[in-house]
Parts: structure tokens; sequence; C-alpha cells
DNA sequence: TTTTGAGTTGTTCGA
DNA sequence: GTCGAACAACTCAAA
């Protein structure tokens, strides 16, 4: 063991890649080239991931497309991605058997899944595992008496109170990489392409030059312009995050320095708004760690049995943006169409998936995992504990959002429901947040007649809301 | 141990 | 149109 790293040009080691794809602010790459001349990047395709019930077909091809970014990056430097196929602790054994690998290097993650896979990992082989997928990982954040803050306010005062990171605390990416030598490895897969023109251009030189532009020219107006569903007002770079083609560390520290900017003090709100994102991201990351069983339930117990509806036919009008509320079905559009959707419109359809149509969050978060780009199952979970009221600090029960109040507050000028839903183009917009207040008549004139062209609403708002809170109350009730 | 202040993102109702 | 209160207590975090 010691021998690597007295001679590092002894060994070989092998730098394995999960949701890290980057070269910059890389401390797992970083670890390996430091432990052995020879570096050999790899990507296991695990059939457990690529098959799971919460996979999602547009997420993998954006990932497979990230891959091959990365794969030119490190042909670029004299590297190359090597790629397996089967279970991690197989393909990891032949590889390190073939390279004669002293050490694999790899990033934490703490998903459920991530956990035991590398459990088992490191029982039979020298993984390390260095860096993290959160700036703070998990179990470095607690309150006074050691245990874990389940509040987000106090969470983000005490991830603040901790030195926090500055530019020089940023790896460059190397500009030069070892040749990983003769190892076979297999193509990627050709995943339905990620569409063309499409709006998330995978790659790590796309999400810095994202986080430039956004740190330019919005991240100032960010508390003003995030909840304009019909603007682009957020930084959008969620996907990057969650594959790691940026590090969160580069995000915290951009959002730091534009903090500080002594040129723009009005602009502090802005950042200061941003970072406080990111420490949502911390949040749930930490949350899914010391309390793993989230994912298969209710945090609160009280909110374990309420009585959903669960209505299939009353879902697919959800999933397929056809339930007659116009935010609701321009925001699933979106989604379907491009793997992504705007932040302030995820809690508008999810508020009205558990709340007005009584489904069960998880039928939500599921169809959130497999459209996604940024599926993640830590912020994903905990984005619908929270909407559901079921999660830490979660919204309280009570709070419905109303879709057309929403509609007109943060698509004011209508152009985000208009844009997806290209059958309401003609509807004024005194009417295009609630087109069943249309007379027959003015639907015939402007050329959307509700049952023919955009359907009817499948349930009514207010009605929706007290049987939501009448099942809510009747959960409570009901003893543990 | 007890006390106290506070808690992402809303809506509705009535004055 | 605007404003404040009610919604429902509860639990957390820290002093």
């Amino acid at each position: 063991m010691s021998d690597a790293r007295q001679d590092p040009a002894a060994g070989a080691a092998i730098w394995w890649i999960r949701r890290d794809l980057r070269l910059a602010d890389n401390d797992a790459l970083a670890a390996a080239l430091a432990h052995a001349r020879r570096v050999v990047p790899v990507f296991v395709l695990d059939p457990a991931l690529l098959n799971s019930p919460y996979a999602g077909s547009q997420r993998i091809a954006f990932m497979l497309a990230g891959l091959r970014a990365l794969d030119a990056d490190l042909r670029a430097r004299g590297s190359r991605l090597i790629v397996r196929r089967g279970r991690p602790v197989e393909a990891l054994a032949r590889l390190a058997a073939e390279t004669g690998a002293s050490a694999i290097f790899a990033e934490e993650d703490y998903s459920t899944y991530a956990k035991r896979r590398d459990d088992e990992v490191l029982i039979h082989l020298p993984l390390r595992l260095v860096g993290s997928t959160a700036v703070r990982p998990p179990g470095t954040v607690l309150k006074r008496d050691g245990t874990p803050f389940t509040v987000f306010t106090p969470f983000s005062r005490a991830w603040l109170a901790q030195p926090l990171p500055d530019e020089a605390d940023l790896r460059p990416a190397p500009d030069v990489l070892p040749d990983p030598g003769n190892v076979a490895g297999e193509p990627l897969p050709d995943a339905p392409p990620y569409s063309p023109g499409a709006p998330f251009p995978p790659g790590e030189a796309e999400a810095h030059r994202r986080l430039r532009r956004f740190v330019a020219e919005r991240i100032d107006a960010y508390s003003e312009r995030r909840d304009r569903v019909d603007l682009d007002g957020t930084s959008q770079l969620s996907p990057y995050l969650r594959w790691g083609m940026l590090s969160p560390r580069a995000a915290v520290v951009a959002a730091l320095t534009a903090q500080r900017d002594p040129s723009d003090p009005a602009g502090r709100q802005g950042a200061t708004a941003w970072l406080n994102e990111l420490i949502w991201r911390e949040f749930y990351i930490h949350i899914l760690d010391h309390f793993p069983h989230v994912l298969r339930g209710s945090f609160k117990p009280a909110l374990r049995d309420v009585p959903w509806q669960n209505d299939p036919a009353d879902f697919a009008a959800w999933r397929d943006g056809r339930t007659g509320y116009p935010i609701v079905d321009a925001a699933m559009r979106q989604l379907a169409e491009v793997g992504w959707m705007h932040n302030r419109a995820r809690m508008i359809v999810a508020s009205f998936l558990v709340k007005d149509l009584l489904i069960d969050w998880r039928w939500g978060e599921r169809w959130f995992m497999q459209r996604l780009l940024d599926g993640d199952p830590a912020a994903n979970n905990g984005g619908w504990q929270w909407t559901a009221g079921t999660g830490t600090d979660a919204a309280p029960y009570f709070r419905v959002f109303n879709p057309t109040t929403q509609g007109q507050k943060f698509d004011p000028e209508g152009a985000y429901v208009r844009r997806w839903l290209p059958e309401l183009a003609g509807v004024p917009l005194e009417r295009l947040h609630e087109p069943w207040r249309m007379p027959a008549a003015e639907q015939r004139a402007v050329g959307c007649v509700l049952g023919r062209d955009y359907p009817y609403p499948v349930v009514d708002h207010a009605l929706a809301r007290e049987r939501a809170l009448a099942a809510y109350g009747a959960a409570k009730k009901r003893p543990l």
C-alpha cells in the first residue's frame, strides 16, 4: 500500500466517474493523479441504475452525451474514457486486475443505492472516496448536540458559519493527463440522441459558459425574476450540477464572489438568494443521508397515511398535460419535451397533483425522476415532500396553490402558457389562465372550444381544495 | 430543564 | 383595491 505512495510510477489508479463528469475542481481525479502516474478514467454502465423504475431515457441520453463530451476533453489532454458494463464491484475488480491498479478514486455520493453500491466495493477493492457531491458532506453540518438539522434556516446558518471556499480552493482542470494505456472498453451506447438544438447541451464547457453568463447577466435580478416562469430568471444549471459537469463548490464560489461585488451593492440580494438555493441542495443531500426512509414514505409520521384518491385517469391527465389548468399543462409539456421545468412550475404542478387530485406524492416523484435531466433522489424527494407537507420543514398542509392565481402572478403576460400550449394562442390574456370562463361563443370566436381544442378542468379547484384539507385533516387525526 | 422565538416559495375572507 | 388575520397547532433549535 505504501509502495504506490512512495513511488507513483509503480502503479496505476482508477478514476471511477459516477456523477462528476468534469475535469475541473474534481477532488477524485486530483487524488488519482497524485497517487499514480497512470490513471484510468472509467465509467461503469450499471444495469441497476439504467433499468431502475426511476431512470429516465432523456436523463440517460443527457448523461451519455455528457460522457462523450468528457471523452473528448480527456482525449484533448492525452487520455480517454474507458466504458465498462456490469455490476460495478465486478467490472472494477476486472479492470483493477487488468491494469494492476492499486487504488480506485471516486467522489462520494449519498443516495441510498450509491451508498450500498460503494459499501460493497469498499469490502472487496481499494476504493477511496474523495470529494463530495455536496460542498459540505453530510455529517459536517450538525446541531450543537451532534444530531442533524431538520429545519432549513438553522441548517443554512450553520452551513454559512463554517469557512467558505474561494477561487483559490477551486482546482483548475489539468492541462495534460496520462495515457491510460492499452485498456479495452466498449463504445458508449447509442441512446436516443439528446435532441440537437435542445436547451441543455451537455458538457463541462457549456456548464461553465452558463455559469459565467448567469453571473454576468442575471444573478443580480435573481430575487425579483426567479419566480417568473416566462423569463429566464433562474440559472438553469440544475442538469449540470446533477451530473457534476459543474462542481457545487464552483457554483458556491461564484455566488459568494457576486455577493461581495462592491460595484453593485444592489445585486447582493440576488447572489444571496441564489446561494440560498445552493444550500437547499445541500440540505436535502444531508436529509437523505441521515433519513433514508424518506425515499419510501413520509418524513412526518403523522402524515404517513393520507387517504389518497390515486385515480389513474387523473394521474394520466396530469402526466400528459391535459388537466384543463393551463399553467399546469404548460409545465407538464415543458417537462416532457425538454426534460426540465421551472422551479415555480414544479411547485405548481406538484401542489396540483397532491392537493387538487389527491394523488400520492410518490407517483409524482417517480414521474419527475423519469423525465428530469436533473432528476436527483435527494432534491426531488425533498421537493415533493415539501409540497405534500409530509417532509422536513415542509409547507403547512393547508397551503394549497391556486393554479389560476399562480398563473396570473408568475406568467402575467401568458407567454409561458402560449409557448407550450399553442391551442390557447388565440385566448385573450384575461381568460388565458381560466379558459373555462369563456362563453361558448367566445370559445368559437378565438378558436379554442373546450372539450375539443382544450380540456375542461379535471377538477373544480375550490372543491378539490376542500377535499384535500379534509383528507389531510383525517390523516392527522388518525392514531399512529 | 424550561422557555422562547421562529418556521422558503399561499389562499381566502372580511373589513 | 388593499390589508391583516386565520388557517392549526406543532416542532425545532438554541439560550
